[in-house]
DNA sequence: GCAAATACGAGACGCAGCGGTTCGTAAAAA
DNA sequence: TTTTTACGAACCGCTGCGTCTCGTATTTGC
């Protein structure tokens, strides 16, 4: 994600310095907000200069991104547990178990504001986090779709309520996560549900 | 929302320095991106002092979100359609037309994302734009409720799907919204569900 | 072993924008 | 007419950005 450089000959990059400005990125937000943290803080916390901080990453934003992916198991299980029911309770246990990791919702939420505003990091982020988590959840379903027990919704609706469920009460409430949040988001997705008035289709705009 | 000031005495607020404020930082907003959207480029836009800014709003996240309730209506629709499934019809009608008004979506992914950053704004934001929003989601539910016809979920569960939905393409993937989306997430809430295995309520944490 | 290449920590630079202050002036109420 | 408040304009010190330049350390090619 950040090795453009192919160096055949001299010093080779510091691993130890790296390392140490991902962990100085992860805490600083963490113990004091993304508006606190600045490259020179990394830096000084990292016991680093500033170029080098320069050097390997455009933006504090990938620095966070990055060091997001190496503090956190950002993997999510897609092991097959026999029912799409199932899948995606176990997906969504391990959505909220990552959020519960203290600085990952910190982290999220300031990544997610970033790209907001710089439609740059706006792509790296969408390719190094939301696109995998996305893809993640895709394979649930086509397995599902295989076995014959997906939703009768379209894919790309389940993913947009699933995930739009949880960044939106990570970036807009805050409310913590209950068992029984899962359970009714699990409950909503999977369960076949009849139409009231199959004749309402497109287009009545009024009653 | 910005007027803590009863003057008694002394010369008025200029309603057309006001004014002029709030359409400078929407436009800038609008056409040049939250990023480059400063206080001193709003007072010079504005042909107004610095001050006259600082004076009446304390950020300028708070100057924009004046200024998006005053460029854009942002009043949904409560009009009792008969049914809960065409009032929410109507409730997404209203809220994809919003968005569809220049400007609109740009200012809110930078309110959003501001929020993100300044805890206090969060407060204001929430108060003054995403518990209104609620509220008049809440009321349409309500009122189901009341006629028998609501969806068989909990309102909370409602509200966060609809909202969350909406956030999460606006500021995730930024897809334009189709007939065929309104349909999808209105019929996904209002339909009747069976549940294919009751036996799974809270607790079962494996199949 | 030596030279070229590259990364390192440290610190300097100019720049932009913040948030606050101070002007002299304009308007509105007592 | 005096007092009070808001106004446009300009200025201040500060912080952080992004770039650049040091002298030094490390690695590969010759």
């Amino acid at each position: 994600m950040t090795e453009p450089h192919a160096p055949r000959r001299g010093r080779k990059r510091s691993e130890q310095s790296r390392l140490a400005i991902l962990t100085a990125t992860f805490e600083l937000t963490r113990d004091e907000g993304y508006r606190a943290l600045t490259v020179e803080g990394i830096a000084a916390r990292a016991g680093v200069g500033k170029q080098t901080v320069y050097r390997w990453w455009p933006t504090k934003a990938d620095v966070l991104l990055e060091a997001l992916a190496t503090k956190a198991e950002l993997h999510v299980s897609v092991a097959d547990r026999g029912s799409f029911r199932a899948d995606l309770e176990q997906f969504l246990r391990d959505s909220f178990a990552l959020l519960g990791v203290p600085g990952v919702a910190q982290a999220l939420r300031s990544l997610m504001a970033e790209a907001q505003v710089d439609s740059q990091f706006a792509s790296r982020f969408r390719e190094g986090f939301l696109d995998r988590r996305r893809a993640a959840l895709a394979e649930l379903l086509q397995r599902a779709r295989r076995r014959g027990d997906a939703p009768p919704v379209a894919d790309e609706l389940v993913a947009d309520v699933v995930f739009g469920v949880i960044w939106y009460r990570v970036l807009a409430t805050n409310r913590p996560w209950g068992e029984a949040d899962l359970v009714a988001l699990r409950d909503l997705l999977t369960s076949t549900f009849t139409n009231p008035d199959p004749s309402s289709r497109i287009g009545s705009t009024h009653v």
